[in-house]
RNA sequence: GGUCCCAUCGUCUAGCGGUUAGGACAUCGGCCUCUCACGCCGGUAACGCGGGUUCGAUUCCCGCUGGGAUCGCCA
C-alpha cells in the first residue's frame, strides 16, 4: 500500500464531500481554500467522496457536486473518475482499507470489539436523561475488556480513549488549540457492516493518501482531537490542520435552504459567473488589505493561511451580486469569450435566436447593465427578436397619437441616412430635431420605445445601429401605427 | 449543562500599542445624462461591557456578556 507523500513534499491536500445533496455553497468555500493552496505550492489537490452514509449517499448527488466542482473550475489532480495513485477515491470501495487499520488498532490495544447494540445504548442513553436531564452520556466501556476475537453476536469497533490527558495542535487559522481529553469517550470506529465512521474513515484516507493539510469548516474542529488521537494510535503523522471560520445566514443561523440559494447550480443559474462566485466566497474569511476583486490567478498568488480571519461571517446576497458584478463588467476577468459563453444560455433559454455578430457589437453595452447573465440576456432580449416584446405601459405613455407622425419621419430619416453608424446617426439626428425645433429629450423615449419596447435602454443610436437599419425602421413605423392607432 | 471557538459600521473586512479607525456592499444626498445603467463627488454608520498592563489601548492579559460549533453506529 502507498503510504504517505513520501515521493513528495508538496502539500496535498482534499476535499471530502458527502454526496448526501447537491454541493453546498459553504462547502465550496472550503474547497476552494484547498484549490487555492495547492495551486500556489505546487501540491496535489485531491477530491474523495465520502459515502459512508449508505441511507443518504446516492450516485446522482455524487455527480451533481463533480459537475459543480468543475463549472467552477476547481479541477483535481485525483479522484473518483480521474482515479490515481491513491485510489480508489470512494471511501465504499476501500472497506478492505480500512479493516487493516482496525487490526493493526486492535493489536496494539487501542481499539476493540463491542457488541453492545445502538437500541441497548439508545435505552441507556434516555434512561440517563431521565434521571438527570443535563448529565452526558458516555459509553460505559462494557465491551472494554471484551478478548474474544469474533462475538457471537454483531459487533462495531470501538475506539479505547485515553481518558486522561490533553491534546494540542496548533492550527494554522486558529493558533494552538487545546482539548482535554477527559470528555472524550470510546467512540464507534466502524459500524457492525464494516463501514467506517466519520473520525476513522477520514483519518485512515488522510493517512493513506499522504493528505499533509486537513482544511476544512470550523464546524469540523471539534472532530480534531479524536482524530489525532487515532494518527497517535496508529503511529502515524499528524498531519496539519486549518480551520475556516463558519459561513452563516443572515440572521446568524446555519445557512439552509430556507435563507435562499445554498446550492452551487442555483447561482449557476441565476447567471453569477464561476469567478464572480469563487471571488465572493473567498472574502470569507480570508482578505488581502482592502482589495476586493481578485482573477483567479490573483488568488493563487496572494492566498495564505495567515490573512485568514477566525470570525464567522453572514452571506449577503447583495454583495455577491455586486461582486459577480464587477467581473461581469471587467473585460480583463470576464473575457469576450467567457462572456459570450457565459451569456448565451440565458439568451437561448429565451427562445431567442442568437445572432454571434451581433451579440459581439451588443457586449460593450450591456456588461455594464446586468448584474448576471441571466439579467444581460433580458436587457438584451429585443435585440434577437423580429419585433420588441413591447410594454403596454411604455407604449401607452410614449406611443400616443401627437407622436406618431414624428416617428414615421424617424423612420424616414433612418431609410435615408447615408451612414447607420452611431455618430454619423446621431448628428442626422440632432440636425433633424434641431430643424424642428426640438431637443433630444422630448423625442427619445418614444424612438427608445418604438425600437426597444421598454423605457430603458442603452443610447439610441448604439441601440439603432445594433438592431440595424431595416430593424429599426420597421420598428419606428410599426411603432407610428400603434402611435396613430391609440385613442387620442 | 460539558468541551472547543469567536467578537471593528446593517454586511464582508483593513488594523498586528499612538490612525481624523480605512475600504467594499447596502443605504441616503448630488453630479453626469436621450432613458436605464456605468462612472464620479459627498453624507449617515463600528471598536459589546468591566477590570487590569502601559506614558498611551480597537490592538496585550483576565472576567463578564453575546454568538457559534459539538456532545450519534451523520458527515
Amino acid at each position: 500500500m502507498v503510504e504517505g507523500g513520501a515521493m513528495t513534499d508538496r502539500p496535498r491536500v482534499r476535499f471530502a464531500p458527502s454526496p448526501t445533496g447537491y454541493l453546498h455553497i459553504g462547502g465550496v468555500r472550503t474547497a476552494l481554500f484547498n484549490w487555492l493552496w495547492a495551486k500556489k505550492t505546487g501540491g496535489t489537490f485531491v477530491l474523495r467522496i465520502e459515502d459512508t452514509d449508505q441511507e443518504r449517499s446516492t450516485p446522482e448527488n455524487e455527480r451533481i457536486i463533480l459537475d459543480s466542482m468543475r463549472w467552477l473550475g476547481l479541477d483535481w489532480a485525483e479522484g473518483p473518475d480521474v482515479g490515481g495513485p491513491h485510489g480508489p477515491y470512494r471511501q465504499m470501495e476501500r472497506l478492505g482499507i480500512y479493516q487493516e487499520f482496525v487490526a493493526e488498532l486492535i493489536s496494539k490495544g487501542h481499539a476493540y470489539r463491542c457488541t453492545c447494540t445502538k437500541e441497548e445504548l439508545d435505552a441507556q442513553r434516555e434512561a440517563l436523561k431521565q434521571n438527570d436531564p443535563k448529565a452526558q452520556f458516555r459509553y460505559p466501556g462494557t465491551c472494554r475488556e471484551r478478548t474474544a476475537a469474533t462475538p457471537d453476536r454483531p459487533f462495531v469497533i470501538r475506539f479505547k480513549a485515553p481518558g486522561s490527558g490533553a491534546v494540542t495542535y496548533k492550527d494554522k487559522v486558529f493558533g494552538e488549540v487545546t482539548t482535554p481529553l477527559s470528555t472524550l469517550q470510546d467512540a464507534v470506529l466502524v459500524r457492525a457492516d464494516g463501514v467506517p465512521l466519520y473520525n476513522f474513515g477520514a483519518v485512515v484516507d488522510d493517512i493513506t493518501m499522504g493528505i499533509t493539510l486537513v482544511a476544512r469548516g470550523r464546524d469540523h474542529m471539534i472532530n480534531t482531537p479524536p482524530q489525532i488521537l487515532l494518527y497517535e494510535a496508529l503511529g502515524r503523522k499528524v498531519p496539519e490542520f486549518a480551520h475556516l471560520p463558519m459561513m452563516l445566514a443572515p440572521d446568524g443561523s446555519k445557512l439552509s435552504k430556507r435563507h435562499g440559494a445554498v446550492s452551487v447550480a442555483e447561482y449557476k443559474d441565476k447567471g453569477i459567473s464561476p469567478a464572480g462566485l469563487l471571488n465572493y466566497l473567498v472574502r470569507f474569511g480570508w482578505s488581502f488589505g482592502d482589495e476586493e476583486i481578485f482573477s483567479l490567478p490573483d488568488l493563487i498568488s496572494k492566498f495564505d493561511w495567515e490573512r485568514c480571519g477566525k470570525g464567522d461571517g453572514k452571506f449577503d446576497m447583495k454583495k455577491l451580486s455586486a461582486v459577480a458584478f464587477e467581473h461581469l463588467k471587467r473585460k480583463e476577468l470576464t473575457t469576450d469569450e467567457a462572456y459570450l459563453a457565459g451569456v448565451r444560455p440565458f439568451l437561448e433559454a429565451r427562445g431567442l435566436s442568437v445572432d454571434d455578430d451581433r451579440l459581439v457589437r451588443a457586449l460593450p453595452l450591456f456588461r455594464e447593465r446586468g448584474q448576471t447573465w441571466a439579467d444581460a440576456a433580458e436587457l438584451m432580449d429585443y435585440l434577437f427578436r423580429e419585433s420588441p416584446v413591447m410594454d403596454e405601459k411604455a407604449s401607452k405613455k410614449f406611443l400616443v397619437a401627437p407622436k406618431a407622425d414624428l416617428l414615421d419621419e424617424v423612420a424616414s430619416l433612418f431609410a435615408e441616412a447615408p451612414d447607420f453608424a452611431p455618430a454619423a446617426l446621431e448628428s442626422a439626428f440632432n440636425a433633424f430635431i434641431a430643424g424642428k425645433g426640438l431637443e433630444l429629450k422630448d423625442v427619445a423615449q418614444p424612438v427608445r420605445v418604438a425600437l426597444t419596447g421598454r423605457t430603458a435602454s442603452p443610447g439610441l443610436f448604439d441601440v439603432a445601429a445594433l438592431v440595424g437599419r431595416d430593424t429599426a425602421v420597421a420598428r419606428l413605423r410599426a411603432a407610428a401605427q400603434i402611435a396613430r392607432a391609440s385613442a387620442g
